[in-house]
DNA sequence: ATAGGGTTAG
């Protein structure tokens, strides 16, 4: 037969050419429109999806088939998203498909929108499709599910996601990796752990790619004995380790403060694409690595891989946390001839890069000549920024600013109150205090965490909820005694209580980290490095002291702050005090 | 014919 023969060569003859000219050779034949269309649609599946394919000429042959069936449909909607994952197109044809009402949309049709909605964030699109799902009886289909699935968790519509996972009997690999991911993008690592946890009860094997989802939800939450164990899983059950679970776990180390692990992991990759390299880089940026990290990038433009706007962000912070001035403004001239369009994360970097050089008025005018209005981002590091070099004025223009694009977080309200505590102005203050509270926000409490056997202890700065707190306030006070005896004297501008010198020593002897620190010195011995993981930054005082502590505790401890890594040793902190 | 994954300023 004719079609089965043209069949044979599309699939045995991948190639432009001979699909032109069966093409060609069917058009000219009088044959029955089902064949025509069932022909086309051969063609058209071809050029949409093939890598040698070609997605214009599939459209042209799409719009000369007389009834294109829903093979030729599913074909042209997914040959769009796949030479562009932005594109709109996808959309477009399914809206026409449903509107003309036939053929009728089919599994893969549905799957296929849906991922073209996934990748455009596109929600009331896909809320319709989900609609249709519901009409058309589709819902058990497990490529269906996984694509809702997948659809929720990408518009981070954990609830609605959650709902359709709750919906699945039959849960594969796919839908629990889809979650587990899910959850991780958000955030939410303890439901990302539970489910991984869940997935093994009910015996789903986890591979590869469900390893990447909970490594993932490691790094972010600085969980460096999952990670170790994870990654101890993976070779114990030889899951393979392609560039994106190396990636993943070097991210992985490097988030959790083992830089050296990274770099080994880093070393192992043999061929190293962008996002492995900016990882890298990016991991010892955070570390205050910052000569390393540029050398990583010499390295990267040796080995012939094209920087992404990622990797100069991480070029760009490393030279920021390093304080390396004028190689960052080389850096961004080369990124802007390598025609990288700085965003405002570029902008940010060096607007951060300026303030810790104390070149506050130069960041001040560099934000003038952004292309967009400055961020909540920008105006907190140009506070900060104005705090460290007691500019009042400046400051308070930021810290408007800020209180009028962002009225809704209470860290802002933070911010500004220290800002004016650190230069004096009391009644400032309290008027940023008092709005705080008629405004209903709430001080978002410190709070450090330290993992001990598998077991992630957190400490909430004046929180005494700790069944071991007696010990712990026993070791508080040896350590303040301690500290004290070594010459330190509390530096308490960055208290916000407006009281007493004496009663904000105690204050800061409060802070969560404190408490972290104290446990981690009563529960492990050295050389056993103290790992403490923080929601917000060191504060000075905290930063001195704990210098302290390394040297008379002789105790490696390393921070990781909500921007970077501090590492105690000796009685320094690897940041050089840039921070 | 189909589904899930890695890097991102303070």
């Amino acid at each position: 037969m004719e079609e089965e023969r043209i069949g044979y060569l599309i699939e045995k003859c991948p190639d432009t050419r001979v699909i032109r000219q069966i093409h060609a050779h069917v058009l000219t034949r009088l044959l029955p429109i089902s064949a025509v269309s069932f022909l086309l649609s051969k063609i058209v599946g071809f050029c949409a999806l093939s890598r040698h394919g070609d997605i214009n000429h599939a459209r042209k042959v799409f719009a000369q088939t007389p009834n294109p069936n829903i093979f030729s449909w599913n074909s042209l909607i997914r040959g769009y998203y796949l030479v562009g994952s932005q594109s709109k197109v996808p959309l477009f044809l399914y809206k026409e498909l449903v509107r003309k009402g036939y053929p009728s949309a089919n599994t893969f049709t549905l799957a296929f929108v849906l991922k073209a909605c996934s990748n455009i964030l596109a929600f009331d699109e896909g809320r319709q499709v989900h609609a249709r799902v519901f009409r058309s009886g589709f819902g058990s289909n497990q490529f269906v599910q996984t694509g809702l699935l997948n659809f929720y968790a990408k518009c981070e519509d954990i609830g609605l996601a959650e709902k359709v996972f709750d919906e699945i009997h039959e849960r594969n690999v796919i839908a629990w990796s889809t979650m587990i991911s899910g959850y991780a993008m958000m955030g939410l690592v303890n439901k990302a752990f539970g489910a991984f946890r869940e997935m093994q009860t009910s015996n789903v094997v986890p591979d590869k790619v469900t390893m990447v989802s909970v490594i993932s939800a490691c790094a972010m939450a600085g969980a460096l004995d999952i990670g170790r164990w994870i990654h101890a899983y993976i070779e114990k059950h030889m899951i393979e380790t392609d560039i994106m679970l190396s990636t993943a776990l070097v991210n992985m180390y490097a988030k959790c403060g083992c830089i050296e692990k990274a770099k080994e992991i880093f070393k192992g990759i043999p061929v190293k694409d962008h996002k492995a390299w900016s990882s890298m880089i990016v991991g010892l940026a955070v570390h205050g690595l910052a000569e390393e990290a540029l050398e990583a990038f010499s390295r990267m433009e040796e080995s012939k891989v094209t920087p992404s706007h990622v990797t100069f962000i991480g070029v760009l912070s490393a030279c920021a946390h390093g304080g390396l001035v004028s190689e960052g403004r080389r850096y961004w001239s080369s990124m802007i001839e390598l025609g990288i369009e700085p965003s405002i994360e570029h902008y940010g970097c060096m607007v951060d890069l300026l303030c810790r050089a104390s070149l506050v008025g130069e960041a001040c005018n560099f934000v003038q000549t952004m292309p967009f209005s400055p961020n909540p981002v920008i105006w907190r590091t140009l506070l900060i920024g104005c705090q460290k070099n007691k500019m009042l004025h400046k400051g308070e223009v930021a810290g408007e600013q800020l209180l009028a694009l962002e009225p809704s977080n209470p860290e802002n309200y933070t911010l500004l109150s220290n800002f004016y505590a650190s230069v004096a102005q009391w009644e400032k203050m309290s008027h940023v205090r008092k709005m705080m509270k008629e405004r209903g926000m709430k001080v978002v409490p410190g709070c450090a965490s330290i993992e001990i056997d598998g077991f992630v202890h957190e400490f909430v700065m004046g929180d005494w909820h700790h069944p071991e707190a007696k010990d712990i306030r026993q070791a508080l006070r040896v350590i303040a005694e301690r500290v004290s005896d070594a010459g330190h004297e509390p530096q308490v501008s960055d208290v916000l209580h407006n009281v007493g010198n004496e009663e904000k020593g105690i204050y800061l002897c409060e802070h969560s980290e404190r408490l972290a620190i104290a446990y981690g010195i009563l529960k492990t011995k050295a050389p056993r490095p103290i790992r403490i993981v923080k929601n917000l930054r060191v504060c000075i005082d905290c930063h001195e002291v704990t210098k302290i502590i390394s040297k008379i505790y002789e105790r490696e401890i390393i921070v990781r702050d909500r921007v970077r890594f501090h590492k105690f040793v000796d009685g320094s902190c690897f940041c050089k005090d840039y921070w």
